[in-house]
DNA sequence: GAGTTTGAAACT
DNA sequence: CAGTTTCAAACTC
């Protein structure tokens, strides 16, 4: 399968692609039960989802995805056993069961055939009913005994279950969640937007459904959590069946304390989905009839899992866009949603070969015919946001922007639109139970994200059509940024756990296989934030916009303003093709933009070069491109550079020293010699203080220059003399719209004339500003006469 | 802006 | 791992 799982997932903000994390997937409780084949006719007496791993649920609501009950391949739905699951309706989902408020455990018998071995329902104080479902071996896995399953008739509910730890899992199944009436017998069988969202409270994925009109509500209680989301796109393999894209969100809360009970885990309602309808078909939100495929071993080339050797609050999002066939243009549906806190938000956008949508800008010839599938991610505060989006097209590649973060994820895909033939690391899993991902996953788009703090971003991915055509990420704030493409790496795709940036996950090439390229976040641009990032099929790369400032503050401790407003200094580089850790640029992982360096391959043009320059970087030293300040030992400052530095002539107190550059002092690890860049240091304080005064200086100078543009901008904006109540006109009243026009045409000639005769800029300044002098005395001049001419009417 | 200093990165 | 060289930024004039 084509997803992270939310085993691996979990453990990507520490250490992405850990390979022992992976390996916890033989951690699976005993009673895990192995899956029917995604080949199986699903069953109508089983819930409408389907996991590997008990931890997850899949949601497969016949009546929003019409293969779902028509077509075996990928509609299958079912539920692990041994998973305790949680029913809870909403208050905002789901209106008919707002009433339950009560935190206190409740027991409800109604149990559906789909949710088996639920023996209790909790009705948790956030209008969430928890239903508890039996583990088959409590023992095994430490769970408390499970507890039954309820889901009233065409009730939304929000369902969640316990993980092996015993930690919630929920699953929230809106109002107008539409089940697969005639095999589920449960839920609205009308097709309306539907957001299936798995959310792990504590450690394990959960699913919540919700619609997308009720997300906004029920998402409010997020704000304290920190989410990772896991969004599944996917189309039908059935091309008649229409362009519909389905799209999971599992959200899963990092915070893993004070989730054991049920309304603890209320909260983690988030995630949104987005789906995309055909001309012929009314737009549907929600299709899941895919595996989510949790196997944390999903290293094979088959299984594609986006890894960071970056070890930081980060939000790992995974979005796998189904690929279209150029025959089968869809429309486009861009759904900017607003989500609840702590939650960023994807929404991927899918349009047609004929898009108008395409990108203004125009490039290289080279870059053109190297399709790239960009989500630029902003994130918000220090949240990280790591995004990946597998796409089934050939040579495509999808890039992923990583605020904050020095990674980024650039999926490679191979073509598979056609029956897709997922293997999804079900070969090299080593746990039987687990079971192979199904065919379809490999036109699943799959989110994972981790907001690490409460953000609300929302990101917009257009999938790209099968042109050639390069994608470009276009934000309604700013202009379409440079992305960079990857190129398949993998030899090194094996090294999981010193995954470093550029490296291919998975062979992007052949037998419908998907992979990723990891690469240094920095390399794509960040957004502003919040940001609408919409990707946009175009034809073109934008090279003239200039690449935003990469929101450096996790890595260096800046302030979010300072990182964001403060554009990178250009660099300098001449000797080392920019493909060098010399260069700035390239050691944050960004594109050299509007710089000044000679020779320079580290653009798009030399993808091929600088791929091996980083691959070179990280055999040397495998967290190269991880950001040197982090956080110190448990007592010391919170920030500190990981190496030290090794100043010998500075004293540590200039911006040699990495540590004084990056405003911290140095630590026991510095290897400096003469440090004054410590607490109690003279000199340093002394600097600090003339920083200070400096930067209060300029600050000052700022606002007298606003301030004095105000005044002006006022003062000419003054176009209609002001009747006063007998006191007279002011001059300012003078300055009526025909005067201002005539101050400014005087100032535009005041100009050219400067301009024709060569003058230096400060020239020209000084003549218009005196130009503009004049003009303010003789406007005074005749307001001074009108009053004197007509002192009682004006 | 040119030249120097500096320390990290790269190399041996 | 240590010593040396290379490199580009920081700094000085």
């Amino acid at each position: 399968m084509d997803v992270v799982s939310p085993e691996l997932n979990s453990l990507l903000p520490d250490e992405i692609m850990d390979t022992e994390a992976i390996a916890m997937e033989e951690e699976l409780p005993a009673d895990h039960l192995a899956l029917p084949p995604p080949q199986s006719e699903p069953e109508p007496a089983q819930v409408p989802m389907e996991t590997e791993v008990p931890e997850i649920v899949s949601l497969c609501p016949a009546t929003t995805s019409m293969q779902m009950t028509s077509t075996s391949t990928d509609a299958q739905c079912s539920t692990s056993t041994g998973t305790q699951l949680l029913l809870a309706p909403s208050g905002l989902m789901a209106g008919t069961t707002t009433t339950t408020t009560t935190p206190a455990k409740t027991t409800s018998s109604a149990v559906t055939q789909n949710l088996p071995k639920i023996s209790s329902v909790t009705v948790p104080a956030n209008h969430q009913l928890i239903i508890n479902k039996v583990a088959s071996s409590p023992a095994a896995d430490g769970k408390p005994p499970g507890a039954a399953v309820l889901k009233p008739e065409g009730q939304k509910l929000l369902v969640a279950g316990l993980s092996k730890t015993g930690q919630p899992i929920m699953l929230a199944l809106p109002h107008t969640w539409n089940k697969p009436a005639t095999t589920q017998g449960t839920g609205d069988a009308k097709a309306q937007p539907t957001q299936i969202k798995m959310v792990t409270a504590v450690g394990k994925p959960v699913i919540a459904v919700s619609s997308a009109s009720q997300l906004m509500g029920s998402s409010t209680t997020l704000q304290a959590q920190q989410l990772k989301t896991l969004q599944i796109t996917k189309k039908p393999p059935v091309s008649t069946a229409g362009p519909m894209i389905t799209k999971l969100i599992i959200t899963k809360a990092l915070n893993n304390k004070g989730l054991t009970s049920p309304s603890s885990v209320a909260p983690v309602v988030t995630g949104r989905v987005v789906t995309q309808s055909t001309p012929v078909t009314p737009p549907r939100t929600i299709a899941i009839g895919e595996t989510v495929s949790t196997v944390p071993q999903n290293t094979s080339g088959n299984s594609k899992v986006a890894i960071s050797p970056l070890k930081s609050p980060s939000k790992l999002t995974v979005v796998s866009v189904a690929s279209q066939s150029p025959n089968s243009p869809q429309k486009s549906v861009t759904l900017p949603l607003n989500v609840a806190l702590g939650q960023q938000i994807l929404t991927v956008q899918q349009s047609a070969t004929t898009s108008p949508a395409k990108a203004g800008t125009s490039q290289s010839a080279a870059q053109a015919v190297k399709p790239v599938q960009t989500v630029t991610v902003g994130g918000v505060g220090t949240s990280q946001f790591k995004t990946i989006i597998p796409l089934t097209t050939p040579p495509n590649v999808q890039q992923i922007q990583v605020p904050g973060s020095r990674f980024h994820y650039v999926r490679l895909v191979t073509a598979t639109t056609g029956s897709s033939t997922a293997q999804t690391g079900a070969s090299t899993n080593t746990n039987p139970s687990i079971q192979p991902a199904k065919p379809v996953m490999m036109n699943a788009a799959v989110r994972m994200s981790v907001p690490i703090v409460p953000a609300q971003t929302v990101k917009q991915v257009v999938p790209k059509p099968l042109t050639s055509a390069a994608q470009v990420v276009t934000t309604t704030q700013t202009p379409q940024r440079l992305i960079m493409p990857a190129t398949h790496l993998p030899q090194i795709q094996p090294n999981l756990t010193n995954l470093p940036p550029g490296t291919v996950l998975a062979p992007a090439h052949g037998s419908g296989n998907m992979g990723y390229a990891v690469l240094p976040a920095p390399y794509v641009t960040q957004l502003p934030q919040p940001a609408f990032v919409t990707l946009t099929s175009s034809s073109t790369f934008s090279t003239a916009t200039p690449i935003q400032t990469q929101a450096r503050l996790s890595l260096n401790g800046l302030s979010t303003s300072e990182a964001t407003s403060r554009p990178r200094k250009p660099c300098n580089c001449t000797r080392s093709q920019c493909l060098k850790l010399y260069c700035d640029c390239f050691a944050n992982g960004e594109f050299c933009n509007n710089c000044n360096c000679v020779n320079c391959f580290n653009n798009l043009d030399h993808e091929s070069e600088r791929l091996k320059a980083i691959k070179a970087c990280l055999d040397r030293n495998p967290v190269a491109f991880k950001p040197k300040i982090g956080k110190g030992k448990e007592g010391e400052s919170d920030r500190r550079h990981s190496k030290g530095c090794n100043c010998k002539k500075s004293g540590c107190l200039k911006n040699y020293c990495e540590c004084y550059e990056a405003k911290i002092m140095c630590s026991s690890i510095c290897k400096c010699m003469g440090c004054k860049n410590f607490e109690e240091s003279p000199e340093r304080k002394t600097l600090m203080h003339l920083a200070d005064a400096a930067e209060v200086r300029v600050q000052q100078q700022t606002a007298a220059k606003t301030k004095l543009s105000s005044q002006i901008s006022d003062l000419l904006t003054r176009t209609t003399p002001a009747i006063t109540s007998g006191g007279g006109k002011l001059p300012y009243t003078f300055v009526t719209k025909e005067v201002a026009e005539a101050t400014c045409d005087c100032l535009l000639e005041q100009a050219e004339q400067a301009e024709l005769a060569n003058q230096p800029q400060a020239v020209a300044e000084r003549l218009i500003l005196e130009e503009f002098g004049r003009c303010l005395r003789r406007i005074i001049s005749f307001a001074g006469k009108a009053k004197t001419d007509c002192p009682i009417n004006c």
